[in-house]
DNA sequence: GCCAACGTTGGC
DNA sequence: GCCAACGTTGGC
């Protein structure tokens, strides 16, 4: 079993938006690295530290669970969606996504702030200058150090 | 294949 | 709203 932590804007899906639909096909994703992740390496029942992004408190805010193997994300196909890709053919799909699971909130909103701030989770690409990914992997040892936080 | 221009992400 | 970082695009 491995362990993700996945970004969400909360205007466009929260946690809270998760708890009420229980399960949301993730799609959207268009980087290649992250779309690897899930076609590569997620199974059904990794966990997931769900993330808020580009809100006024970015941090961890809950955990979820990967429900399905990677499939092809229908949105690449609907010209109506902002996620439409021109260049991806249905016999052979260039974006995929995973069906994740709500599990639970977290007691409180663990910040981006305090993560950077802790020796424990340097390597951690989260909190790497720069970094962009939307889906990253997180360690063991990192899942039981974050949720310590708790 | 290089790289400048451009678009996006996302913290602040 | 600003802007640093980084990915993608497209001309050559």
């Amino acid at each position: 079993m491995r362990y993700w932590l996945m970004k969400s804007e909360p205007e466009e899906f929260s946690i809270d938006a998760l708890k009420k639909k229980k399960l949301e096909p993730w799609n959207g994703v268009r980087n290649y690295q992250a779309r690897n992740f899930m076609r590569d390496d997620m199974k059904v029942g990794d966990g997931v530290l769900f993330y808020h992004s580009n809100c006024d408190e970015p941090g961890v805010v809950g955990l979820a669970e990967i429900r399905s193997e990677a499939h092809p994300d229908p949105s690449q196909f609907d010209p109506k969606s902002d996620y439409y890709d021109a260049g991806s053919k249905r016999e052979e799909p260039r974006w995929l996504l995973v069906d994740v699971g709500y599990t639970r909130k977290l007691k409180r909103t663990i910040t981006l702030a305090e993560l950077k701030d802790k020796p424990q989770l340097q390597d951690l690409a989260l909190v790497k200058k720069g970094n962009r990914l939307s889906i990253l992997p997180v360690s063991r040892a990192e899942w039981d150090f974050i949720l310590s936080l708790e």
